[in-house]
Formats: C-alpha cells, structure tokens, sequence
RNA sequence: GUCCCGGUAGCUCAGCUGGAUAGAGCAGCUGACUUCUAAUCAGCAGGUCACAGGUUCGAAUCCUGUCCGGGAUGCCA
C-alpha cells in the first residue's frame, strides 16, 4: 500500500522557520551544520527575548574565531528582519531573538482561520505500527494496563495527527495458562444457568475460583520450602554477626552490608510464608470450599494440562476457547469503550499459532537458532543468555509468537517503525527480540521499546488493594469519576448563580473524572514510576486535567455572554494587535503547538504536549486576570482578545484529544 | 555476579539530544471575589540537582567511580 499525499500546509512553526533562515547563513560557514540547528530553541528567560542561538560558542571553537564574533558574522547575514528585530548579542554569544509583535500578530489571526490550527502535516509521512495495551483475555484488566493503554493511544493519536500512517494492534494475551483454568473450571464448576444467562460473570467466577484452588495448593506445597529457607537465613545471618564481632574495619562494612540483605531477604520470605498462610487459612476456614480443593489436589498439574491439550489441538478443549473468547473479548471492550479508545487491529496471540513452527525451522535451517541443552535458542552478540524460542518439550514462547508478530506486520504492512509500549521490565526482552529481528534480515525497521514505570500507591509500593490484590480496572474508572462528582457537587455549591441539572453533571464527573486518570499518567514522564493518588489528579490547580479542562469552560462562558458566534467571528476578524505582555505571551505560546507535538515525538513522550498544554494554560490565566476581553478598552483589542480566547480553547480541545482526553462545554 | 532504570525543595514531580540566576503543584505564610465562572490569580519562604572525580568557554544534563532504591537475569509473559 502507498501511503497517500498529504497536502502540504503553511507551518506555524516559528523554529524550523528560524533554523531555515540560519541554514543558509550556516551552510557556507561550516560543512556539518545540522547540530547547530538544533541549539536554536525558546529562549528560558523573556529577558532574552522569544528564541536564542547559542551554536556562536561552539562554532567560534571549531574555526577558531572568539564566539562573539563569530555571532556578529552569522547576524550580519542572517536574512529574518520582515519578522524578527535586529539581534542582540550577549553574553559569551548568544544571539538572542525577538520577533516582531505584528507579525506574530498576523501569524495568530492565520492560525484562527485554520482548522488544523497552523499544523502542517508531516514532509515524509511513514508507516507506524503500535503495539500497546494487550491484556490477558479472560483475566480481569487491573492498573497495571493503564499505562500502556493510555500512552500508546495518545502516541497514536500525535502520529496520525501529525500525517503519518498509523496502524494500532492490540496483541491480545489470548492464548495462555488463564484458559486452561477457565476450561477446567467450566469442565469442572460451571453453573449451567448463569453461564447461559450472564456468560462473562460466570467465566469470570470460574476464573477467580480456580485461581484460588490453584493458590490453596501452591501454598501448601511452598510451606515446608519457605519454612527451611527463612531457617537458612536466620542462621546465616547468626554467621555473619559473628564473624562481624572480630572484624576489622573495611571487613565490618561490607559485612554489615550483607547482614542486611540477609535480613531484608528473610523478611521477604517471612512475608511470602505469611501470604501463603492467609491463602490457605481462606479456604479452610470454609468447610464445604475445603471439600472442593481437597477433591481437586491435582488441580496445578490438571490446568497445564487442559493448556497443553488446547494447544495441541484437543476438539473439545478448542470449542471450548471458540466458545469463551468472544465472550471475554466483548468484556474488554467495554473499557475499551468507555476510554474511548479503538484498535485498528486486534490479533492476539493466537492468531500466530499457525506459523510458530515455520518460524522455528527457519530460523533453524537458517543456522540462526542453535540447540542448547535441549531448548533452541538464539544466541545474539552483546547479550550472556539466548533468546530460546522453543523449550526442551517441544513447546513455543513468548519470544517465538513475537518474531511470528514481527514477520507477518512486515509482509503486511511494511512499517517503517514499530512501536511496543510495554513496562520497562520487559526490557531485556525486547533488545534481544529487536537484535534477532536484526539478524533476520528486518534491520531497516526501527523497533523501539517505548517503556513506562510502575504505578505506585502511597507507600511507594506497586499499587494494590489494603489486601494486597491488585486493583482492578473498571472500580478504579468508577472511582475516579465518583471522586469527580464530588468535586463537581462541591464547587457548584459554591456559585449559586450557575444552575446544572442532574445529568450534566454526572457528564462533567465522567469527562473530569476519566480526564483526570488519564492525565495524571501522560503528564508523568512515562520512564518514571508513579504514586498514584486521586486527590492529586482531581487537584484545581497544578498539572491535572480539572485544571486544563477549566479555561475551555470559561472561553465558552464568554463567548456565550457575549453572544458571540465563533465561526462567524473568526472569518470576520480583521488585524490583531499585540498591545500588552500578556498577550504578547500567550500569542509565542499559542504558535508554539506544533513544536510541542513534534518534541513529543522525538522520544515517543506524550507528558511532553502535557506539559506544554499546561504551560498554555498557565499563559492564559494571567492573561485572563489582566485582560478584560468583552469590555476591552477598545474594539481592537476586543477582536484580539477573543482571538486569543479562541485559539486557547481549540489548542487545548485539540491538544487534549491527542491525549485522548475530552472536554466539557461548562464546569 | 552481570546488565538496565532511577536519585532534583518537607511531599509529588517537570527539566536531562550541554547554555545565561534550576522550575511547577501540594504543604507553610501574605494578599485579591458587588468583577468575562475564585475549579482562579498575585506574592513570600523553601535547593550542596545522592556523592567524588573528569570532559567543556559553560554540566542537573555527557563520561568514570562510589553510595542508595527499583527491575531483569536459559526453557513465564
């Protein structure tokens, strides 16, 4: 497929119009001039003026001229002054930049009269494919899906608006351990009625009450094991103090470093042993529970096996999973829908199924795989263990389904770059999955591994329930938009000039509130853990979604006071004039947009828009609190203030769509 | 043991492809609602950017080492 034309747009992008002024200047000065583009950037304080060159330092070194003349040199041919000031050099050599106040002024009013907003499509458009989200069918989806189901729908979001071709998969875990528990358990516990009535719930209790079996056994097969183990550590912890009496002084401190690793360590497994027997305590405290699990001791062994029936074709064990995965499937989907978000494709893993062994053979016959105690693996330079992709008994991976991925996208949609947005603990995984793809022959492809850190609760520990399980998805939606209604309620209490019916504002607690979940993760840098914490992203003020929502609302409630039709408005608009700082600011920050999306991508960093659009945000309340717009002092600065106004709004509408984020009309 | 990620204000975090005096929010203190929505705004105070070296005209940012925390580490995903 040929990725269709896009038709150019006229960019509002005033850095790449300054590194296109300074290229020129650049080009006859020094054979490599691309870094030096890149240290022209939005100048840190307003006192530099709106941009600055800082490449007059560094260049100076290169041809051995003193920076400053070297910035005198490059100004002197510089050819920006029908839309910049004269340049001012300071310092050591930077060349600060001010632009023009009419012309940002006529930038903003083409801005207004674009629907893109002044974001020109990509020059090269390439074929992306995004791999997130991709839970365990037939599991509940719990917190730990959020991160990348946010972020790799955002990333998709940025890379489509942008103009490039984008292709979403979500790679369903549907063909693991969790089936061969729900067939066991339908085989062994369904209630006939309610699977008719309510399949889903019912599969979903299969699910949780195997599981439990499963947990019972485990358990006490792991008691004597961890008894003897915490046994060893205290005893080698004994050893170590000890020895530690006598010790020299370097000695003692190592020695007292591994005392503590042993104690950490012995708590640890303390903990395990007590979780262990809480999970037994909880089904024999239940006479006729215990019962089951006595009558199912076998249930471990009894689950791998309904696995291994399934994948090796079993009739049964297949109708089975042909009958339980559209069920499970329609399940996620209703996250998925009330997250507004959609896949282009969905394949799961099973859909690979067919091709493994092929996969395996050439890459045998190939001589890229070699046998190693039994198991085929591919050994790859730069790492100490292989990538095995098939086990000793004959059985495929992880990592043979993800190279059968890897070849069927290819011949399919020939990307340019694949994208996995996966936790960052998957890393190792992936250089040796990407290092393989390599040596297979798809070296031109970029494949990155865009990884996220842990959810974190309140104690810095991965986020769990006060039980310890982990926290499922749908209640922490719910939750998040209950808190919201809170909020909403609170604040309208407040104003009793504004009047909400029931309905809308259960419609601002849905937007806020989900908003709010969303936001809180793609305003953090996704390479960092965070705490999780409703009250912080449901927070007025700061880096949260209430707080970007809020100046949309406020945009409408003037228009609407003001009786003001938007379209008819931003035709009619005639000049603008940039009279006092505020405005002046958030014009710069406004033309900035595009910018912020282009650096978003850079590194594939959605908090980078986040952050931008909060520093839009911050632009536009000081702007607001000095600004009258609807009793301007003139009608000029009227017509300039509700541009602004309008800008404002459909930057943030936009911006926070490419977060997957919606709006409300009034808060 | 080896490898990967992190350590920035009391707390939660930005900034990290080197740039001028390190930024937000919360918490603390002070102010501003007869006003286009105060779900807001203005101000004060708060820092050895873990530590030590190095590279550089210039380092929170790059390199090396140390300490602390998390993660991965041959047949789970």
């Amino acid at each position: 497929m040929i990725p269709l034309p896009i038709p150019a747009r006229r960019s509002m992008n005033v850095l790449s119009r300054l590194q296109a002024a300074f290229q020129s200047v650049l080009e006859n000065m020094v054979p490599e001039h691309g870094p030096y583009l890149e240290m022209i950037r939005p100048a840190q304080d307003a006192r530099f003026g709106d941009y600055q060159a800082n490449m007059a330092m560094p260049l100076g070194k290169k041809i051995g001229l003193p920076p400053r003349e070297v910035a005198q040199k490059i100004i002197d041919q510089l050819d920006i002054s029908n839309w910049c000031e004269t340049p001012e050099i300071a310092g050591p050599g930077f060349i600060n930049l001010k632009l023009k106040t009419d012309w940002i002024a006529n930038e903003l009013s083409t801005m207004l009269k674009d629907p893109n907003l002044g974001v020109s499509s990509a020059a090269a458009p390439k074929t992306y494919i995004l791999d997130y989200s991709s839970p365990n069918v037939a599991k509940p989806m719990h917190v730990g899906h959020i991160r990348s189901t946010v972020i790799g729908d955002s990333l998709a979001r940025i890379l489509r608006f942008v103009g490039h071709r984008v292709i979403t998969d979500n790679h369903l875990g549907d063909w693991g351990t969790q089936f061969g528990m729900i067939i066991y358990g339908y085989k062994h516990f369904v209630d006939e009625e309610r699977y008719k009535r309510t399949p889903i719930d019912e599969l979903g209790r299969l699910y949780r009450f195997v599981r439990r079996l499963m947990d019972y056994h485990y358990s006490q097969a792991s008691l004597p094991d961890l008894s003897s183990q915490i046994f060893k550590l205290a005893e080698q912890a004994k050893q170590k103090e000890e020895q530690l009496e006598g010790a020299a002084k370097p000695d003692a401190k190592k020695l007292r470093k591994e005392l503590a690793r042993l104690n950490e360590k012995r708590k640890d497994t303390q903990n395990q042993l007590a979780k262990a027997e809480q999970l037994i305590q909880d089904v024999e405290q239940d006479e006729s529970l215990l019962q089951v699990a006595n009558a199912h001791s076998g249930i471990n062994q009894a689950v791998l096996n309904e696995t291994a029936d399934l994948h090796a074709g079993d009739p049964t064990n297949r109708q089975l999973w042909d009958e339980f995965l559209p069920a499970c499937r329609d399940d996620i989907q209703k996250i998925y829908q009330r997250l507004d978000i959609d896949f282009d494709h969905e394949l799961g893993e099973s859909f690979y199924q067919p091709w493994l062994g092929e996969v395996v053979e050439e890459f045998k016959s190939r001589g890229l795989a070699t046998e190693s105690d039994g198991a085929l693996c591919v050994f790859l330079d730069a790492f100490d263990s292989p990538m095995i992709i098939q086990k000793r008994d004959g059985a495929f991976l992880y990592a043979t389904t993800d190279l059968a991925t890897i070849r069927y996208r290819m011949q399919k949609w020939n990307p340019d770059v694949v994208l996995y947005v996966v936790d960052h603990r998957q890393h190792e995984h992936f250089a040796k999955l990407f290092a393989a793809a390599d040596v297979w022959g798809y070296e031109q492809t970029e494949f990155r591994h865009v990884a996220f850190g842990t959810v974190m609760g309140p104690d810095g520990k991965p986020y769990k329930t006060r039980s310890g399980d982990t926290v499922g998805l749908e209640g922490l939606l719910d939750e998040a938009v209950q808190r919201a209604r809170s909020v909403v309620d609170q604040n309208l209490e407040k104003s009793a000039d504004l009047k909400f019916e029931e309905a809308e504002r259960q419609q601002i607690a849905e937007v806020v509130g989900l908003g709010a979940l969303k936001y809180a993760d793609l305003s953090q840098n996704r390479a960092s853990d965070y705490e999780f914490s409703y009250d912080k992203m449901l927070a007025l003020k700061g880096n949260t979604a209430p707080y970007l929502l809020y100046p949309y609302a406020r945009v409408n409630g003037i228009f609407a006071k003001g009786e003001i039709d938007s379209s008819t408005f931003r035709q009619a608009v005639k000049g603008l004039t940039l009279d006092r700082d505020q405005e002046r600011r958030l014009g710069l920050l406004l033309l900035r947009f595009e910018n912020a999306l282009a650096e978003s991508l850079v590194d594939y960093t959605p908090n980078t828009l986040a952050n931008y659009l909060y520093e839009l945000t911050a632009g536009f309340g000081q702007f607001y609190e000095k600004c009258k717009v609807l009793e301007a002092e003139n009608e000029t600065a009227r017509q300039t203030r509700l541009a602004l106004c309008d800008l404002v709004r459909r930057t943030l509408k936009t911006g926070l769509s490419l977060l997957g984020i919606d709006v409300v009309e009034r808060m």
